[in-house]
DNA sequence: TAGTTAAATGAAAACGTTTTACATGTTAAT
DNA sequence: ATTAACATGTAAAACGTTTTCATTTAACTA
């Protein structure tokens, strides 16, 4: 609450205001005694420097935001963690952009930066915030950016994910192999990137097993466990019913086991139910859910780490980087029942 | 990108940067023609104005910051996005301080508003992270400030929390009426206060009862689910097991069940477990969790608001406000085993 | 010792706003 | 026509730093 600024500390330690924010940023620069001196006078009166001064200087606010769809979802708070951990050691804070998946909130935070109350952007959903013109080069005109978990539709865009393409293709094999041929999928909301991906992972599994697609077996989700129940409710009404079901998320699948195994259905051995994520809670439900890792932490990193390179000025290759993904065979499936 | 000034839109619509500044901050002080006319340039301009110089003149960051132990935690995150949610529409932005309980990171995060980046703390751990002289009044001393879920041994702070002693002893009443007379409790860390306080309930609601408090059914966990299990491990050691268990977290009391279970005890039958939180996965494990029910949105939400109101200048009543708690039973807890 | 160089410090401008105090222009009232 | 009152606009200072450039001081060298 003390009011002191730097040149009240510069007048009681009898230097220039220069010197004093030397001996924050360039402590060797001032000689051995001065600095001492100085350090006395700080430390007596409890001077805290005032970074937003600095940051209008520097034009650096050490802040950067996260724009991500809903922090009370274990991914994204996973996530969250990790970026939150390694940007504090960098010396940056995070500004937590939660925009429930509205598109106006996500304006509303990349907005911070053009407003220079961040210096770069953590984007974890699927359009670019930004206000660009399409005629000219894109990344010129992008703020140090990267896009996580989800893909924008642009390779001047800087993007870290699980390569969802695969690793659904890897989850649809798994019930191939233990003899399913009505495989279910609860994709997630068509907007998302990450979910028409791993639509696209389904119906390519179910091609190299020669498997005809029916798209009645598709049904829409919105990664939340209620709308598994609900979703599990439609696949039960059907004539000829699934004998596996594989959700976009772990949330779903624990919504759709929930569901069937309340209708009397036991799970794996009347359906397979399998989920994709391997949250904590996965392993906690009964049976175990499998499901396909994501690393998280390492999403989050790579995450930050490729944009404190580029608030460090260095350049960062463009393009997708794809992190390991790992099956997860638990106890939620089974082979077809005959 | 543009760097474009305040000055250089005055110029460009040949008016004094004032009236610009008041295009945004006080429109009804500039005549409509005018208005009309800065407001042209703005648009053509893609003007942003720079809020790093306005909050150097203002000392006003518009930024608070949220000290939680770990964003992970359901708990947590719920409260979060309800904070991120209001401060959102009343105009803040909110810094993300994941502390992951250690003390060092609590006094940077803290830090942030002695260094003007942030307006004022919404604190969710147990001790003031701020440098205080114990002498002067700590009032006085403080930013504007709120602390939730935990408790701060001052009532000169404002606090907003559920009745842990009244929640726990409620749990463990219920407990008894089923008839059981081993109860153990799994507490938290002895350093966190709500951990401390749920102890108290506990050793309150068996002294109403008149049972003895056995003190080798208290183990000390540390809220997460493999301590959950771990000391599920050292209670099903004892001579004379505990038929119920009280577990201060809805994540030890899920490890608690799942080992007891894979030990092949069957719950509620043989054991009752009975959480703390009712976070989502509460009612989605087998058998669903008996607990005590949070009102995470609430406690955000009241949190922000009493810090939103300190913010605009208004007295905050210091003190302790509580929350409605609500026991939600089900199958996890039954009557005592004969 | 004087001369040269290197190291340490200082003065002042700059960052982009807001806001106070004041000036101008306009309207209304006499 | 004169003045008062008001609406609108402006000039300039202030917010708290950092940093360039000039200057002083200290440290060597010959």
């Amino acid at each position: 609450m003390a009011a002191l600024g730097i040149k009240d500390i510069a007048a009681l330690a009898n230097v220039s205001p220069a010197t004093v924010s030397r001996v924050f940023s360039a402590p060797e620069m001032v000689s051995k005694k001065t600095l001492e001196k100085v350090q006395k006078v700080i430390d007596e009166s409890g001077y805290r420097p005032n970074r937003i001064g600095a940051s209008l200087r520097t034009r650096k606010s050490g802040n950067i935001v996260a724009i991500i769809p809903d922090i009370t979802n274990p991914v994204n708070a996973g996530i969250i963690r990790a970026i939150e951990q390694k940007a504090h050691t960098a010396g940056y804070s995070v500004l937590l952009g939660d925009t429930q998946g509205l598109h106006e909130r996500e304006q509303h935070y990349a907005d911070l930066v053009t407003h220079g109350q961040a210096d770069g952007v953590l984007l974890f959903c699927s359009s670019i915030p930004f206000k660009t013109d399409a005629t000219l080069n894109l990344a010129q005109q992008l703020p140090p950016m990267v896009n996580g978990n989800e893909k924008i539709d642009s390779d001047e865009v800087v993007q870290v994910a699980v390569d969802n393409v695969a690793a659904a293709k890897r989850a649809v094999k798994h019930l191939i192999d233990l003899g399913h041929k009505y495989i279910a999928a609860v994709t997630g909301p068509d907007d998302i990137a990450s979910s028409n991906e791993r639509l696209e992972g389904y119906r390519s599994a179910l091609e190299d097993a020669n498997i005809p697609l029916d798209s009645g077996l598709c049904i829409q989700g919105d990664y939340d466990v209620e709308s598994g129940m609900k979703c599990a409710g439609q696949l039960l009404l059907l004539r000829q019913r699934p004998t596996a079901i594989f959700c976009f998320s772990d949330d779903m699948a624990i919504g759709v086991m929930k569901f069937v195994q309340k209708q009397g259905f036991s799970v794996p051995e009347d359906i397979s139910v399998m989920g994709f994520d391997d949250i904590n809670y996965a392993q906690l439900v009964s049976p175990a859910l499998t499901t396909v890792h994501q690393p998280l932490e390492e999403i989050g990193g790579l995450c930050i780490e490729l944009l404190l390179k580029q608030l460090k000025g260095e350049y960062v290759e463009p393009g997708r980087r794809f992190l390991p993904f790992e099956l997860k065979v638990r106890g939620s499936t089974g082979p077809a029942p005959t």
